[in-house]
DNA sequence: CAAGAATATTACCGAACGGGAATAATATCG
DNA sequence: CGATATTATTCCCGTTCGGTAATATTCTTG
C-alpha cells in the first residue's frame, strides 16, 4: 500500500484529524464542498471549517455531516484497535 | 450480564448517545461533575450540558473531555463492529 | 425522612458560531 | 500555461457558547 492511498479511517483525538478524514471521504465520493454542504443541510462555510480542523464547531452538526458521509463514530478506551482493514479483511 | 452493567462503549450518532456514555464513564471513575470539570480544564456547566446531550457544544472541548476520560473516538463506515468486549476478550 | 451532596439552571457578558453571499486565494486540468 | 473550478476568507448580524457564581432542583444516604 502506497502513501497515496492513506487509510481513510482511524482514531480521532483532534479536530484536525477529523477534518482530514472528512475531506478524504468527501473527495473519495467525488463531491465538492458545495454539493456536500447541500446534501448535508449545512453551509459551505461549515464544511470548509470542519475540514480545516476548526475546534469550535457544533458537535451536533459534525455528527450530522458524518452521517451524510456514511460514517460513524465509535467510542472506546484509548489504544483499543478499531480501524477497519482497508482490504476488507477482518482484524483476525 | 445484568441491565445494571450497561456496556459503556459503542456507536455515537447523536449528542445524546455521547452524553450518556460520558456520564457513565465519569461515574464509573467515581468523580463528580465538579471534580471532573476541574480535571479536564472546562467548566461544570460544560460537563452538565455535554452529559445531557446538548448538540451545540464545541467539538474541540468535547474531544478534550473524552481524552480526560481515557476514551478515544474512532471513525469508520457505518455498521462496522467496533465495540470492545466488556469482558476483555477479543472480538474473535 | 431530612440533611447533605450532586446536578441543572439562571444571570452576566465578551467572544464567536454559522447561513448566505461576495470575493480572494488556491487548485485543477486540458 | 491560462481558463475554470474549487476552496478559503470576509462581511453582516442574530443567536448563543461557556466561565464563574449563585441558586433551584434533584438525588443520595444514614
Amino acid at each position: 500500500m502506497s502513501e497515496a492511498t492513506t487509510i481513510p479511517y482511524g482514531k480521532i483525538t483532534t479536530p484536525e484529524q477529523l477534518g482530514r478524514l472528512v475531506r478524504h471521504q468527501r473527495k473519495a465520493q467525488g463531491a465538492t464542498q458545495a454539493e456536500f454542504a447541500a446534501l448535508c443541510g449545512v453551509g459551505v462555510r461549515f464544511i470548509s471549517e470542519l475540514e480545516n480542523g476548526k475546534p469550535t464547531l457544533e458537535l451536533g452538526k459534525v455528527l450530522q455531516v458524518l452521517h451524510c458521509l456514511g460514517l460513524e463514530l465509535s467510542l472506546g478506551p484509548r489504544g483499543w484497535p478499531t480501524s477497519p482493514s482497508p482490504s476488507g479483511t477482518h482484524p483476525c
